[in-house]
DNA sequence: TCGTATTTCTACGACAAAGGCGAATATTAT
DNA sequence: ATAATATTCGCCTTTGTCGTAGAAATACGA
């Protein structure tokens, strides 16, 4: 009954955290290419928030129109307690096997 | 053309690092389990190792029989630099969405 | 002010890739 | 032969991908 976060999830949801409030679709999306260069659809991310909600790990609240040009009205997303819990199982285990590797770990230059 | 690793390629590479030259389809299995907690079968750690050898992240050799009880040779598992490339542009995603997230971040006790 | 264009955001649908598991198979020693 | 250990197979579920369609909001010209 243990489920396992994959990696898209994963780094949605550290998104999340990182947006705080103004978490919602495009922006993580923005924040996933950015940040982590992490290319990938908007649908993609729509349907990986779908099933993390669907999961318990996410919960969605409206927001209001904003006063800008076109747009539907975004849809903000925020962990759950089980959502951080989960994450914190994930981080977890990588942290796990990664430590004392030292130089052996590889990094992007 | 740039593909990414998912959870559990991720993990089994990070064990390979660990394990070093004694990293074969059950020494992985067990590390997973015991350092990073993540119970999974055989068959998906099998499967996982033969892909990664068809993206060409890893490479096998054959060991030689042992003077135990019974049991079929060994397949060593090694990362060609082409996988340590690939797990250390992984990595770095989740440093880089991790940054600075302070106590933000959840950690298991 | 009505209606249409435009912009922004979200949802859908069909498919590809990755993960999961139990059972079957192979190989080795006793 | 039997028992032990390791790997492969087959089938199925879950995740990930992407293009396209749809919804909701503003802007603007008639």
């Amino acid at each position: 009954m243990t489920a396992y976060l994959g990696d898209l999830e994963q780094l949605i949801l550290l998104a999340l955290l990182r947006l705080g409030p103004a978490a919602y679709g495009v922006a993580i999306a923005e924040q996933l290419a950015d940040r982590a260069g992490r290319e990938t659809s908007l649908g993609a991310v729509y349907k990986t928030l779908t099933r993390l909600e669907q999961k318990g790990y996410v919960r969605a609240t409206m927001g209001d129109p904003t006063p800008e040009r076109g747009g539907r009205r975004k849809r903000y997303y925020q962990l759950t307690p089980a959502g951080r819990k989960t994450l914190g199982a994930s981080l977890d285990a990588i942290r796990r096997l990664s430590a004392g590797l030292g130089r052996l770990i590889p990094e992007e230059s």
